[in-house]
DNA sequence: GTAGTATGTTACCGATCGGTAACATCGGGC
DNA sequence: GCCCGATGTTACCGATCGGTAACATACTAC
């Protein structure tokens, strides 16, 4: 077969495709759908070809299924993770600056949040299987999460800093579960809202009613 | 082949089993399992087995899979209607100590909650298809259960009743998420502390500080 | 060029699952 | 006794899915 212009034309977007590496263009199409599909709702097959490749490559560089959903967990968490960095560097020596700033970002998430709320917390539901690698990722980092919470609201002076910390725990993971019945916006200004009342409780010395 | 002892003995337990009619044994079965094992991690064969009949049986009380997922949702939504009914019964005229009722009652609920959080916030998280019925039918009851507490909130006086009503619907739901990362027994009581600490606010008029 | 590596393609396997058909059995009412 | 409705049993179908094998192709480096 001769070389001819149309060749020439369909040659170029080969390797057009490759604006991530093969690796991370899975992990994102596996992110994207299994949190609007649910993990159990799409299978490795609808993900590669999302990821604009195939099963063999995405078994190449995952084991299984349940290897690739614990990886995407991971990437969530360390992405959280980089964020409480950077507000913790960004706050250093003012929690009370921190927890507001904490709560702006949450509700600023919430806002762009559209019907299916947190993927974490999806994905906690969608494997009740205690053992499930994902699953254990998950709970250690809450529990982790929650002690970082806890000590905040140690140093920034709460009466009770355990039933501040709780109270901060079950307000975020509630917003989330309630961006479903109640306006998204609404629930993230209302958060926000909440939070600044309790830090401006906490820092009004004569009043420690929270 | 002649009767025998055996054939006796044996013969007893047959109608012994139907403590409750069939369809009941079924929904009791799928709903004991849906919540342990995941909507999608349960087999229509294992809950016939479970309910202590077959999966023919099944399928003559319910269509499909789908309907007995909503059936079982029903069921639970009319059991917490039902608890609605006999709390506002229990303290016509006075919506404070409804409200701090409401919050023991869900305590106690969540003392007794091993691991696996609500029932309903699984389901949504299951069921991505905004199509399903079982969806549909637990977004609506969220809807009516956050105007209810929305109404509640009004009428006992709250400064911002919208605020009030978002902040007890993030609390609860928050619970429930967060009695897998902190214990179960102080989350709920924290969950009341934080509701009598709001309503005592309501009440006192020279400080409507929520 | 050639060799080697990463990726694509196809076909397949075994298991599971939702759902159905056909037939057997049982039990209660007449 | 008989009949009839409810339930049990078995076998099966078609689809989906996770995972693998074998082979073909493309790209890079030398």
């Amino acid at each position: 077969m001769q070389t001819n212009i149309h060749d020439l034309v369909r040659a170029k977007p080969k390797k057009r495709r490759a604006t991530l590496p093969v690796r991370e263009r899975i992990l994102v199409a596996a992110g994207d759908l299994f949190h609007k599909q649910g993990i159990r709702g799409i299978g490795v097959e609808a993900i590669a070809e999302a990821a604009q490749t195939n099963k063999m490559t995405l078994y190449r560089y995952f084991a299984s299924k349940d290897e690739l959903i614990t990886e995407w967990v991971r990437g969530i968490i360390e992405h959280k993770e980089e964020e409480w960095k950077d507000l913790s560097a960004r706050h250093r020596g003012d929690p009370h600056a921190l927890l507001q700033d904490w709560s702006q970002r949450a509700a600023a998430k919430l806002r762009d949040m559209e019907e299916r709320g947190s993927a974490l917390g999806n994905a906690y539901s969608e494997l009740p299987d205690p053992n499930h690698p994902a699953r254990v990722v998950i709970k250690e980092f809450r529990a982790k999460e929650h002690k970082r919470i806890m000590r905040l609201c140690k140093e920034a002076g709460f009466q009770d800093p355990s039933l501040a910390a709780n109270l901060f725990s079950m307000l975020l993971e509630g917003a989330h579960s309630c961006v479903q019945c109640v306006g998204m916006r609404q629930i993230g200004e209302d958060l926000v809202k909440v939070v600044n009342l309790m830090v401006a409780n906490s820092r009004d010395q004569t009043n420690g009613r929270l």
